[in-house]
Parts: C-alpha cells; structure tokens; sequence
DNA sequence: CGAGCCATTGAGACCGGTCAAGTTGGGTGG
DNA sequence: CCACCCAACTTGACCGGTCTCAATGGCTCG
C-alpha cells in the first residue's frame, strides 16, 4: 500500500490546488466548486518514456496537455523526410490549442524525456468554461499568448543571422526557465542540436558552429546539453541587435 | 436623406444577417437573441483610407475587428527601423486574436486599399460567449486556425527556397481568394513587393526577381499589382516540393 | 515637370547549406 | 574490462542562393 503509494501519488494523487505548478495552470484563479470541476475533469497525470509520442499528427483533437514535468516537442512532417520542429513544451504549458482549429491534431507530440502530462478532455473543458468565466478567460489568454510566441518566432525564422536566432532561442529558454523557479543562467537541454537546428530553420552543423562561436567568445559555456549563460547582455544585444539581413526601408 | 443613406446604408445598416460575409464571420450559426445580441454589441464598419492605422503597436487592446470590405497588413516593430509584416487580412477575417494574450495590441495594423472594418469589443464578446456556447466554440476555432496558419508560416520561413514561399504565398492567397467567391486565379495584390518581401522574409529584389523568374516559365503572369496564375499545379508542386534546404534525416 | 515611391535589373560578396571525415560518449555483448 | 557499435556532435572545405549596393525605368501626385 505504501510501497505503491510511494512514486504514484506523489504525482498521481495530488489534487490541482496542491500541485506545484498551480500558478502557472489553466486552473489558476479558480476557486470552489469550479476548481473542483476541473480536478474533476482531468485526468490524472501520465508518463511518458523519452521519445514516446504523446499524439501523431492527424489524430482527432479531443483533448489538451497541460505539462507537470519534463519536455516534450511538436514536429510537423511534410510528406518527405522534411520533418520540422514547431514547438518545445516545458512544464506548465499546454500541447495541443493548434488542433482547436482543424479538430486534428497538428502534429507529432514526442516527449524528450521523462515527462509527465495532464489530460484535459476538451469538450468537458468547454462547457466547464460556460460556467466559469475566469476559466474561458484565461484559455483565451493562453492562446493569445501562443499567437503572440509565434509572431515572435516568426520574426526571428524572417531575416535574422543564425547567431542571432541562436541568442534569441537560448535566451527564451533562460526566461522560461527563470519564470519556473529554475537557474535562468544555467540549465540542461532535453532537445537535440538537430531539434534546435529544426526548430531555428538551421543546419545541424550551422548550430554546432554557433554554439562553438559563442564558447570561444565567453557568451556561453556548454559541454553536451549542460548550457550556462556566461554573458546574458551580450547574447540579449546581439539577439536585438540592428539589422541582420535585409535592412527594410 | 437617400443622399446619405446611398451608400453608407448599404454598408453600414445591414443587420448581420443580412452580411454577405455572414457565412465566413464569427457570428455564422448565431440564432435568435444570441445573434440580436451579436448584432447589438458591434459597432458597424468603420472606413479606413489606404496607409491609415487601424491600430498600432502597444496600444490597449480592447476590440476584436471583422473586416468587411478591402486588405489591410500587420507590421511588428522592433525598435530599429527592422519593421516586418506578420499579417495580411482579407474579408471575413478577423483582426486583433494576437492581442488578447498580452492585453496589447501586438502590431500597426494598417488598412493597404480603402477598408471596411466592424468593431468587436472584445469584453462583450466575452460575456455574450457565456451565454452561447456556438459563439465560444467558433472562437476558439478561429484562435485555433490561426495557430496553424501561424505554424505553416513558421514552416515556410525556416528552410524553403525564395522560389517555394513565393508560391506558397500565391497560392495561400488565391484559396483565401476562392473561399470567399473571387476568382482563384486572378487576383490584385494590395500589398507592395516590399510587403511581400517583409513577410516572406525575402529582400524586395529577390521578391522581384522570382515574380520574373515565374513569369518567363510561364508559371504566372504579372503586370503591376494584378496578378494571374497560370500554372497551378507547377506551383502547388513546387510549393510542396521536397527539400528546400537543410534536408532533415 | 520634377519629386518621390515602387519596381526591375545587374554585379559582387557573404552567410549558411551540403558533403565528407573525424570525434566523443553511452550502451551492449563477449 | 575491453571491443565494438551507433548515434550525436564537431570540424573543415567548398559551393550556391540570397543579400547588398547601385543604377535605371515607370507611375503617381503635387
């Protein structure tokens, strides 16, 4: 009883408002018999062993993740081999507000390693939300705040140096980082430097490169996937800095 | 009295039922009290003049636009003089989902021909959704919509040739143009090639190179804004055509 | 008619992709 | 414990697409 107890409920067991990662959740700001609502429409926390797929592109959309620990990351496939990394989740964000759209799932889910999900049933959720106006609000923010993310990431993919997508990815990981509770400065990363390339529009041996270039010049020191961020003015100059191609009118 | 009312009735006093874009707005499967109360909390259309804002970058966001009639682009400005387009949007699209994250507006919208625009508040919008479950669900789609698109976009940007987004861009364009009954072949382009560029992150005279390199296949033909397809499927094979760059695994 | 913007066209440079070897490190089996 | 393998990563040389700079033509508007 205890001995099974011990690892599951430790994650399993835990009722949202205990879960450490409550401030940062959908459920955040509910209160009473609304919060106990979404305990209720949520299933409990699943594992996820390193490289097992939370969804395949094309699956019917019928729920939402929220992540409660580790890393997982979206890869959009083309046909060919030409696959393409969308997205990375980190704990406390949400998989799957793309497939809201279409009612298919967007793309591969694949966790990076060992990685714990809640499952939120979506159409529960949406008629959670008619009762719960702070609930509706804040899946609303939620997205909002993705479509922001990507205009950003839109930005950086149009027009701006490897460097400075690097800076900008590595930097956008700090303030992710930070925002959690965790060293902004210094932390471990789960995706491939093939992932990374994909993701920033970028050979695997252009990020090889970069990552070296900023060794050598003290803005990072990295050994494997254990990054430090040596020089964080700089990176944040050079990711803001003037023109990095076309310099627009 | 018919003097004034010619044509701004025609545009301005036609109840949403009566929209002849009523098919492709959030309102379409509203009924009863629920579209009346749709009806009643939107301001009816707005007229922009060509280069005239709609919105600009940083301003409080507090309203949702349909456009109704004409184009209109979204510029992101990053400090410098590194403007970059985000955004165009046709009839029946609906402008400002971007802000609702932040609270912000995310970006000068700005009208690119003479632009009819009606005004969503958005608050009213909130509460009316607690009372339709239809009005939620179709905004939370559009949301979703505009995260793929955001993501295709990403795609685009990140490895494919100036010859693949081109096309991509083109035919994005001609289907939009489609949806809405216009000829899917034969369109204007309201926005300038230094648009196009700035969105496609291409340099304008790269933009104008592939439009000539198109045309001497034979692939379009071009004179000015007003563009014709003429190769639909060459350019839907180039669009999707293997490997731009970086070739993946 | 000139000013100014937009678009086109050419020549040259450079960033980053591609190809091709290495190198490292973790895991497996003898 | 070592040999081996495979995947991930690094490093170098070369090449090509696209940016940049610059000059020119066409259109619109005052």
């Amino acid at each position: 009883m205890t001995f099974i107890s011990g690892q599951v409920l430790a994650v399993d067991g835990a009722r949202c408002e205990h879960c450490s990662l409550h401030s940062r959740c959908l459920a955040m700001g509910l209160e009473g018999e609304q919060l106990a609502g979404f305990d209720a429409l949520l299933k409990r926390p699943r594992p996820l062993k390193r490289g097992e797929a939370l969804v395949h592109q094309g699956d019917r959309f019928s729920n939402l993740y929220a992540v409660r620990t580790g890393s997982l990351k979206q890869v959009q496939v083309h046909g060919d081999a030409r696959d393409q990394v969308t997205h990375f989740y980190l704990p406390g964000e949400l998989v799957g507000l793309d497939g809201i759209g279409s009612g298919e799932c967007a793309g591969n889910v694949v966790a990076l390693e060992s990685t714990y999900v809640c499952e939120l049933p979506f159409l529960q959720l949406e008629a959670l939300m008619q009762d719960s106006h702070t609930l509706q609000h804040r899946l609303f923010r939620s997205m909002g705040e993705e479509l922001r993310d990507h205009q950003r990431m839109m930005c950086l993919l149009s027009g701006r140096t490897a460097d400075q997508r690097m800076a900008s990815f590595l930097l956008g990981l700090s303030e992710r980082f930070r925002l959690r509770g965790y060293s902004p400065a210094c932390f471990y990363l789960s995706m491939s430097r093939g992932d990374i390339g994909s993701y920033l529009g970028l050979a695997i041996e252009t990020v090889s490169r970069v990552l070296g270039r900023f060794q050598m010049r003290k803005l990072i020191s990295i050994k494997g996937r254990e990054v430090s961020l040596e020089a964080m003015e700089s990176l944040q100059l050079m990711a803001a800095e003037g023109v990095g191609r076309h310099s627009g009118s």
